[in-house]
DNA sequence: CATGAAAATGCGAATGATTTGCAAAATGTC
DNA sequence: GACATTTTGCAAATCATTCGCATTTTCATG
């Protein structure tokens, strides 16, 4: 097993990853990314840390590193990808209406009740999607 | 309130939408539809009935029933949307990972504890989106 | 630290799903 | 049936994302 290390990329490197400024400037962004940003969003970003960085740069390393399990791919409201690092532990997304936020929560019940909604019907689940999209309670 | 028919667009008509061939043709198409068809197969399937139905109509009718709340979208893998008539109880899908067909269920429970987790953090649920993938269990 | 094979990059063109502008056709009201 | 209005088909336009390819970079080696 390769030693884990805070950097998504370093681990990779081992499988002939090879770590490039592109790729360290957008791993930066999704590391600072208090948001859920989208592709263009990330493109912006890691620009302002190396200007050389192109929009196909940043595709190809999130789809590399979603391949890869370092990066959740959302598709909150069907207009563009959003990005997080899946450093953390699970969650889902509650998507604020009005003003667009994403606030994450994890319920471990809610989990196990799919899990036997699945086996009830004969499945196993590989992964799910569970969204919430509301307004503040006033 | 204007009455209710088993036709959505009757329906619509005293809101001054016209009840077209395509329209009939598309609705025609959804009601049979055991399937969550996609845009390109609802074209398929209406031309069958009326030949002169176009893209952009399936696109701008599928719109409009959405809008009116007739029609529902689902983004299950992302290269595509997959619509179903609004018609019946509100459900969830899983979505077999090996054969891409869609089984419909529903959980109370679950419901119930998304209402109260959205609650907790100061929302009202104005809809969401659960979808397990998964495979049969072997 | 020079070398070279392999991997990555930027660019711009290609994709695929969906949307839109517009003139022509169809609907439903009077 | 006549007309104002809505809807349509067509083709061109979008939008997000992917790809081909020549050029640049990385990194194991000497």
């Amino acid at each position: 097993m390769t030693q884990s290390t805070d950097d998504p990329i370093t681990d990779l490197r081992s499988e002939g990853v090879r770590v490039t400024r592109q790729r360290l400037a957008i791993l930066h962004v999704l590391r600072e990314a208090a948001d859920h940003p989208r592709a263009e969003d990330i493109l912006t970003r890691a620009r302002q840390q190396d200007p050389s960085v192109s929009q196909a740069t940043v595709y190809r390393t999130l789809a590399m590193l979603e391949k890869a399990g370092s990066v959740l791919r959302n598709e909150f409201d069907g207009s563009g990808a959003r990005f997080e690092l899946a450093d953390r532990h699970h969650h889902d997304h509650l998507i604020d209406l009005d003003t667009g936020a994403v606030v994450e929560f994890h319920s471990p019940r809610i989990e196990q009740l799919q899990a036997e909604i699945a086996a009830e019907l004969g499945y196993d689940i590989a992964w799910h999607r569970l969204e919430l999209y509301g307004r503040k309670t006033t």
